[in-house]
DNA sequence: AAAATTATTTGACTATTCTCAATAATTTTA
DNA sequence: TAAAATTATTGAGAATAGTCAAATAATTTT
């Protein structure tokens, strides 16, 4: 009888989008890679689970592999949508992430999602082990923070036609996926609103 | 007759408050310090004077020893402040410092400013010299991110008063200091609603 | 396939903010 | 210090988007 070796047969996630992503930002050594597989729990959340709730803390860092998620926030009662994010992007509390504080916003899946998640914990652990990370997590804020700086000019426009219309330049994909009350809320404008801007093209 | 030491006579500017901000988020090791002094550049820009303008290549990022500054866009001719910025913070393109693209973003002083220059040449310099000035790099920018996502928040909100009373949760100092113009433009509406929001406290 | 749920559209009316114009206050410059 | 320039306030009417209610469409569940 054979006994197998129990390290070829562990069931390992695909993590190879992930690198994939994250060498784009700056090349990965190797000891980077094996401790992202050891290090990335894989996760699924059904449409409109959520993520992360507002006022809790928030311990992962998620990479969406595939769905769609939005962070929203509220303002008397009512949802605001910050951002909408799809595959291949990361997510998270940046409060929680930078000063271990609960997270502001809450986060939930649009579509079904398929989700390796990384703790705050082991990427701490991952800058400490392997400084050169540091390069990659600070490219990958400088993407995310040029992203959010977008975000800030579309909520400002004045006009709904115009913040409709700069949302289709900027996020051609999620028009006709998203569904229309996410991108109002994320335009801040009414659903109602939206729907005219749309028939009127 | 004595020929002077000219290291010692060249005028050093006060590199400390930098030093200080810095070393808050990762203590700097002493080659970095030096570094700084050799590398940073003062200069001053009298209120209302141009920093970088939207189309340019930016190609420094700025410390802000004193004074205040803005960064805006326009939208049919009329401008959309996207932040302001006082003393002791950073400001620069994001677009032009992680990519190299021509900036989208203008940036103009307020009131006169002292400020400290580093050019994005320099930057990368320091990064390679010293990896763990990406750490630094790294905290700043999960910062600055943080930052980013509170600006996109107050744009979303519905009510002008609700804006203005998130602003001066957030930015207390800046009620008093700030004309009114560019705080409504912050906020994306006019400064006629704006003077009313603050006459009905 | 039908029922139930959820999402989107439409209409009528209302509230808020914008626009434009004029004036007042403040700051800067000569 | 006076004049000029800039910034802030106020009023009236117009435009835009919001609210509420209902109908329709699309999707999901049974």
């Amino acid at each position: 009888m054979i006994t197998p070796d129990k390290k070829v047969l562990l069931p390992k996630h695909d993590i190879s989008v992930l690198v994939a992503v994250l060498n784009y930002f700056h090349p990965l050594p190797e000891g980077i890679v094996s401790f992202l597989q050891q290090h990335t729990v894989p996760m699924r959340f059904g449409k409109k689970k959520m993520l992360v709730k507002a006022g809790a803390m928030c311990e992962y860092i998620y990479f969406i592999q595939s769905g769609a998620v939005r962070g929203f926030s509220k303002e008397d009662g009512k949802e605001l949508t910050t951002w909408i994010t799809l595959e291949h992007e990361m997510v998270s509390s940046i409060t929680s992430l930078d000063i271990h504080e609960p997270c502001i916003e809450n986060i939930q899946a649009i579509e079904d999602c398929v989700i390796l998640a990384i703790s705050f914990e082991n990427l701490e652990k991952l800058y400490q082990k392997f400084p050169e990370f540091n390069i990659v997590g600070r490219k990958l804020l400088q993407k995310y923070y040029r992203d959010a700086e977008v975000r800030a000019y579309i909520a400002r426009l004045t006009k709904a036609e115009n913040k409709y219309r700069y949302f289709l330049k900027v996020h051609p994909g999620m028009a006709n996926r998203i569904p229309l009350k996410y991108i109002a809320s994320y335009l801040a404008i009414t659903q109602e609103t939206l729907s005219r801007v749309r028939k009127n093209l």
